[in-house]
DNA sequence: GTGAAAGCGCTAACAA
DNA sequence: TTGTTAGCGCTTTCAC
């Protein structure tokens, strides 16, 4: 493990191994004792304005920064952190879960460190275990694996874990997930209610629990309905927008098209909804259900399979904080709901025209 | 201040004060050293299986949780966060600049320690101190206060404060911002161009030095065409969607509206554009340039004022480390450029006409 | 494979 | 207002 800071690699370090200046360094640097020391640079009270002045003089000059570990344990307190794993803050899901988080933990004057796999397994492992190893009370993951029981690992060195939004498998731990397989019937149904038969699903990666329990709510309500090929419109692999687009792309090609598409996570309703528009010109636009309520839906007026990405990172938050003090109790695993908005996109009938009226 | 941890308040401590097990109670219970349970808990090779089974199950009863300040100060290692405080990440914006600072932390083995002050000062302070107390190497702040020199208290005591998006004040600290005098000097220019002169900006918080200065800029370019009361079009207050939406419909209410609009940011662009949507019908839709190149933009045609929220929060994070290793340079200031991209929405000339034909 | 001793750098009590 | 003395709970030698 290396020191987590800060030599150029380029300079040798030298003779001396440039440890960082101490309290005691500089407090003799300054002529006063370590307490006093110690009482200026915490910003205590109970120091004259002109011994105050020397010390931060002399810890400006040495360069000092406070060792928070050494502080943390003398204070008896501890290092207050969780972990918040995603894949990525720029994904808006990720960012509300960890705010979310966030919300959820600052009643308990915990905080949150975040740190991004994005969705490589690998980096997420490397991640967890330095998270874990030491700096955080309790890991929650987004996670890009398909098996976890290499967490019991940080479980068995004291530190848990919450899985959200993909449920744990092969491992005892809490998790807290979407009704995903409600949410994709429920998009399939509606569509199908709509009078839609051929209807296409631009899911994420196949590995993904989400995807894979989505596409099977969808399937269930297609073949309670007597579609029985709905799997020839099951695309997967469209994990972010241009990905979406491509398929939705190839999808449009198709000899006999589909005439609604489902969108299986927010930035692929993005891309579905890109080629969409640029197909609008030419060809009837087919309805469209996103997953995930993305901020611009109200603006195209796009149907979704809504759900609240903060409250769950409240929900992760809770466990997590739950289990600080409980290890003993069973595993337990929260299910949020998911409703569907209409705002026009999914209730567009199979032979909607255009929406701009720009065809011959 | 708190024990950080987890007592319900309805429940008495009790006579014990309930102090967490340590590791020696820990290696005391399974009959082994201290040393054997260290290397135990903390995954280290070199353990007969039996006794790490034993070890593993009296953690377990006990709840041990590893005291990572403990932990670290004996490894010689410090804490290794950074605080990064924004207004909240359920903004597109602060989540890109949260991950540029990740980003840009990851290669130096930092991390980032979020917090959200919800735009208040007070929040924003209590926060930062916190961070700054222990915990973190240094603060990354979206401040929400016009004046920082409170901040000087963080910087004597050995904690570096680099402020982004809205640059110091009334104190020496590094600072990365965009050009928003250039971009609000080219959103009106653009407009200009395209033969608009009634011009509305829809802005953020009056007391925001990036909406102070992209109205500059605005203005500059409305007097260098001749335009002297632009100021009568200016609203400020906008800094979410729906108060976007409200003065948009102002706006749009007046006897002489405007025939183009300028959206001070990521938010408030989603609202005028709402409304622009929900009058488009009845009038001819208004020209609009955003600030922020939202994700939707490219799905509407928005024509923006682009910069990288995620290379912004990388130019925070490398000065931030810079700054722990040299507190003697001045502070530096970084202004990064911003980008116009024309998407269609930005290029309706004053005369032109309603999107959906279905004016009588 | 396991254990004993010696601190890591700081803050809390107390004393001066 | 300032200084002295003990540790905080863990990991690191180095011995066994």
């Amino acid at each position: 493990m290396s020191e987590n800071v800060l030599m150029s690699p380029e300079e040798d370090p030298g003779p001396a191994p440039l440890r960082r200046p101490t309290l005691s360094q500089v407090a003799e640097a300054s002529g006063v004792s370590l307490k006093t020391a110690s009482r200026v640079l915490a910003g205590e009270p109970h120091v004259r304005a002109q011994t105050r002045q020397r010390v931060v003089l002399q810890a400006q000059r040495l360069g000092y920064q406070r060792n928070s570990a050494a502080s943390l344990l003398a204070a008896g307190r501890s290092v207050d952190h969780l972990g918040v794993i995603t894949g990525d803050l720029t994904n808006p899901f990720y960012a509300g879960l960890t705010q979310g988080v966030e919300d959820g933990l600052r009643e308990h004057g915990l905080h949150v460190s975040v740190a991004s796999s994005a969705e490589s397994p690998d980096s997420e492992w490397t991640l967890a275990r330095g998270l874990a190893s030491q700096r955080c009370l309790a890991v929650i993951v987004v996670s890009a694996m398909e098996d976890h029981s290499r967490y019991v690992q940080l479980q068995q060195g004291g530190t848990p874990v919450v899985f959200v939004d993909r449920r744990a498998r092969g491992l005892e731990a809490d998790s807290v997930i979407l009704d995903n397989v409600t949410g994709g019937r429920a998009a399939a149904r509606h569509l199908l209610d709509h009078g839609h038969r051929r209807i296409a699903y631009v899911g994420d990666y196949d590995w993904l629990p989400t995807q894979r329990d989505r596409v099977i709510g969808f399937g269930e309500a297609m073949e309670a309905h007597g579609v029985t090929d709905w799997r020839d419109l099951v695309r997967s692999g469209a994990h972010d927008t241009p990905g979406a687009r491509a398929i939705t792309a190839e999808l449009l090609s198709l000899e006999d098209p589909p005439t609604a598409l489902v969108a299986g996570n927010n930035l692929s309703a993005l891309g579905v909804s890109l080629e969409l528009a640029a197909h609008a010109a030419s060809r009837p636009t087919p309805a469209l259900i996103g997953f995930d309520d993305v901020d611009w839906a109200g603006l195209v007026g796009l149907t979704v399979i809504a759900h609240d990405p903060v409250e769950m990172g409240r929900h992760a938050a809770r466990l997590a904080v739950k289990r600080l003090t409980d290890r003993e109790s069973p595993a337990e695993t929260i299910v949020l709901p998911v409703t569907l908005i209409a705002r026009g996109s999914g209730e567009r009938p199979p032979s909607s025209r255009p929406q701009r009226e720009e065809s011959p």
